[in-house]
DNA sequence: TCGGTGCATGTTATCGATAACATAGTCGAT
DNA sequence: ATCGACTATGTTATCGATAACATGCACCGA
């Protein structure tokens, strides 16, 4: 187990012939006759040899790869964009190297600058906040760059997502339409999910156009709140603003929560209190009641950003035209709990 | 944005120096006196340099890196492990490189290829089953290889897990101890999830061990099974075999969506029939009723394997004491559904 | 004044794979 | 028999950072 891995020049060696033979035996395009290829081959899988990336990626100047920052792994989201991003980035026989930031500003920058040290061929990152070094380093690295699950105001240089404020609006539309009108949200209470934070901004400004009171606004500790963090702010809120007629929940998640802090206290979901979500997660669909809810197309988000970056890598010329938005639909879900 | 990266030699360049001084002006040890090196790293933050690590990598024959593979992102028991390795493995300077299987062996072999083409100084892989081409390439590597969240038969190498089959008598005896006889277990119907069908060998092992029926099986679907996955498995169940007493699903994602079910149907868990998950996720503390589940100390699986690795390499002659197997304790959590 | 000591910096060779160029051998047309 | 075209393989230089060694200069004690 401790002995070091083998080189080219020792798979060389044993076949008897030189390094850039070994070499050309490993790339399909390369002329070498076909009997040295296999017999190379061979030599090098009893060698147990694995080729090394990271000398071949200098000498090329290419990686391969592309880098990818999300705030969690564990969020049934963010993986369906990057499961989507990896498959269709696959296709064109390139990797994804993922890093996540735990929804924290300064760590997000660290691992930018970790990223771009490997020199990944396209980075993307999730969201459209990140700290004045990172936006830096990510304009000065030479390769696309694009945010996702955001519209930021001012992108870095492209962007595949929609505006989380525009989902609010349709929300609390569906809510009013339904003669609703003493309504609330629950959320992160500090500004780590950027994404959460800008729902609840579009929250209170789409309550504002219709006329309503804005301020029932239950706080449930730091972002990503969990389901027993929605659970505990619905107790507050029930506690506190009795008369609520509806509540909006930062997540599918803390939504569950809180509907499970109904039937606990007996609560009528949604004749009582109607309960909607964000993020169309399985739960929504499966509890009872099911539970409405926002669809921002996760899958579609992560095989836009790959196509968009194969464009961009297989004509540099196209990148001259200059940074571009791809807005993605999001779609409200009625369900049972509005 | 599409500018070539800079390197050290432009940096070097605009400060009149050469290309070492600039390289030492980064590491902290080495002996640069400080005008010169506050200097130079200014320059190289104006002209936006990002430290090229592909050739430090190949020249110091060190990458500072840890490959991991987990069957799945967007699953909270491995994402709590990476968590856990992670952090500890930062805390030594080291970063996680995180790729995911899909449940896939085949791809699962693909992916330690590549990882291994990056030449980590250590690898962790979930699981105790892996094709032989990939135990070949992981056993010629050359680095610490560990396997995690199993007990094989065969190891590789080093081992942090616990036995998913042993858990599964445990939570047997439970039932069998609540004077329950008649016993299924749902779980997915291949072997893709190879944890997975360890708890199912496990389940069988356990009844006949107590004399009692194995075959009240429930096969429902390609791993990873899904809540909606559980919740027709359990249609299933209680259409073909309506007088069994308990349930065991292969993770607390079916057996909620068992639950709801239940729920559906009208029948009383755990009056009519009990219910038991595995995997301690937050769904299992929060549902009503709340689930009987196995907790497997995630994170602890990933802090030891962090300490076993940080160990090996602080003192390589220690590797060849041999091969080192750490087993971790799994506690039953007993909670309403049964 | 001179050799010694130590600090700050420069020079050269190197990690492993590969682009670009060079060369040896084969085959067919004339 | 000779030349050109082509195939299979070898040689050399290189990617960007760094270990190892070399050098220049200041400062100190005798």
């Amino acid at each position: 187990m401790q002995q070091t891995a083998k080189t080219m020049k020792d798979v060389a060696r044993t076949a008897g012939v030189s390094v850039m033979t070994v070499s050309r035996a490993f790339k399909s395009d390369t002329s070498v006759s076909e009997a040295t290829r296999i017999r190379i081959r061979k030599i090098a899988d009893d060698l147990g040899y694995v080729f090394d990336s990271t000398a071949a990626n200098l000498r090329t100047q290419k990686t391969n790869f592309v880098a990818v920052t999300i705030p969690s792994i564990n969020n049934a989201n963010f993986a369906d964009t990057v499961d989507a991003l990896s498959d269709r980035l696959a296709e064109a026989g390139m990797q994804v190297l993922l890093a996540y930031s735990g929804y924290d500003m300064a760590k997000e920058e660290e691992l930018i600058e970790q990223l771009l040290r490997r020199r990944p061929e396209a980075i993307v990152v999730t969201g459209g906040r990140h700290s004045e070094r990172a936006r830096k380093m990510l304009k000065n690295a030479g390769i696309p760059v694009i945010e996702t699950w955001d519209l930021p105001k001012d992108p870095i240089c492209h962007v595949v997502g929609f505006s989380n404020a525009a989902t609010m609006h349709g929300m609390v539309d569906h809510l009013v339409a339904k003669t609703m009108t003493r309504i609330a949200f629950i959320g992160g209470d500090t500004d780590g999910d950027t994404r959460g934070a800008e729902r609840r901004r579009g929250f209170i400004a789409a309550m504002q156009r219709h006329g309503l009171d804005p301020g029932r606004l239950i706080g449930a500790g730091r972002p990503p709140i969990s389901m027993r963090e929605g659970a505990g702010a619905m107790g507050r809120l029930l506690d506190t603003m009795p008369d609520t007629q509806a509540v909006i929940c930062v997540s599918d998640l803390s939504a569950f929560g809180a509907l499970t802090e109904c039937q606990r206290r007996g609560v009528s979901v949604p004749d009582d209190i109607a309960i909607a979500g964000f993020g169309a997660y399985e739960i929504a669909g499966i509890s009872h009641p099911t539970i409405t809810t926002i669809d921002p197309q996760p899958r579609l988000i992560g095989t836009r950003a790959a196509e968009l970056i194969l464009q961009l890598l297989n004509d540099p010329d196209d990148a001259t035209r200059g940074p571009r938005t791809i807005e993605i639909d999001w779609q409200l879900r009625s369900a049972q709990s509005t």
